[in-house]
DNA sequence: TCAAAAGTGTTTGGGTTACACCCATGG
DNA sequence: CCATGGGTGTAACCCAAACACTTTTGA
């Protein structure tokens, strides 16, 4: 009997050791006109007091699958679930995290309304705050191999708003197509032409008016509209 | 001492269970003018006798990082290294493998020219064969959720061929146009114009002539040609 | 009445499609 | 000399950038 369970113990893979796996959360936002990345401080060793992309470990108790872990991660940091979280990438090696001898990190990459998220660090944050993204990725003191982490979060976030494919988070439920120029502006760094901007809307019909409803502002009302699920 | 040891195992992540990590690997070739997949039969259980992705365990004391051991695993399945290998996604999931009660697989997808790949199984490997991308994505039977990973990893490709950006192991080393515009149609599955094909090529500047090398055939000889690498 | 932002039209040019047309070669 | 694939030219067209213009409102 015994004989047989450590048979089977050999023929099945746990033998080998496996990674140390956790989740990395890439959240972006536009603030003040910016794309900026929420960071964390470490409250513990390793790199204590240096700042991260918010992350936890893969908990297979807990976790059905990886996007739930994922859901995990961001309610445990950051007190908030996050639709439209997007796997950006999975990185993993010797000597990533001194923790163990071989770490695995699954990348999510989110974008989040300013005002869906209330900084509130959670478990094992000292401290959140925002950062602008190319600040970030400039910035060699980042733990781990972070900075690379959030150049390709921008990269891929970039490519969607090129082709007008905006990912739930970016705006607000209802926006007026300046708000959305505006973001989408932040986002690439570049200016773009109006006119051109929403002829490519409307051809592509991934935004709608919502009848009726308008934004007053300062001057001259502009109607409202949401996001459109794409095909 | 024990104390303090303790102290530190406690702090240390691996007291949580970590999922099995598993290589997979989308190799795909153009093949008698369409897209193939290469598919091994499985010779252990699980899934004895299925067909599926070739693949293999992490093995964190033989893999610097995840691209090293995609190389290892292909080296053992198929008996060659795959220059060009670029990965395409983690999943992971309770009960996507009998074998343990959390599988993560992060899959690399790359092409390999025709005559690179003496089809040799290797190490559990019972036999390789090449299917057509198509039947394999619509086939229910494979083993896992290969399925979807095949369909994941032609949709990458067809993105990568449509804005000329080749990936190596497409064409061999050197090739006439009408062989890359070809390779390209097999790939996208509709016809391209030669004439504007060509154009958006040298606009493009990813294709340069080899100078004096002539492809000669059955009729009018053609200029050899070489993947540029891009910036 | 003016500033500021919403919203529309028109011109223009680059790039792609579609198609026609020569060129070279082995059979 | 002809079938076949290599290679080039041209006109039509589409899209989007550029920019000017009108509209609407609060101050």
């Amino acid at each position: 009997m015994t004989a047989k369970a450590a048979a089977a113990e050999t023929r099945t893979p746990p033998v080998h050791p496996m990674p140390f796996v956790r989740i990395e959360l890439a959240v972006l936002s536009v603030l003040e006109g910016a794309l900026q990345v929420l960071l964390g401080r470490r409250a513990e060793a390793p790199m204590a007091g240096r700042w991260a992309l918010p992350g936890g470990v893969l908990r297979i108790d807990l976790d059905a699958d990886l996007d739930a872990a994922c859901q995990r991660t961001a309610r445990e940091r950051l007190g908030i679930e996050l639709p439209g979280a997007v796997q950006l990438a999975a990185v993993g090696g010797r000597s990533r995290d001194p923790r163990a001898p071989w770490a695995l990190s699954v990348v999510y990459r989110c974008m989040v309304t300013p005002g869906r998220l209330a900084i509130e660090p959670g478990k094992r944050m000292a401290e959140l705050k925002w950062v602008p993204a190319q600040a970030a990725i400039a910035d060699d003191k980042l733990a781990f191999d972070h900075g690379l982490l959030i150049d390709k979060a921008v990269q891929s976030l970039r490519a969607e708003v090129e082709v007008l494919r905006f990912a739930p988070g970016l705006m607000e439920q209802a926006f007026t197509l300046g708000e959305l120029q505006a973001a989408s502006e932040a986002v690439l760094g570049r200016p773009l032409d109006k006119s051109s901007f929403r002829r490519r809307l409307d051809a592509a019909g991934c935004v709608k008016p919502v009848p009726g409803e308008l934004r007053t502002g300062a001057f001259r009302p502009a109607q409202l509209y949401r996001l459109e699920l794409q095909h």
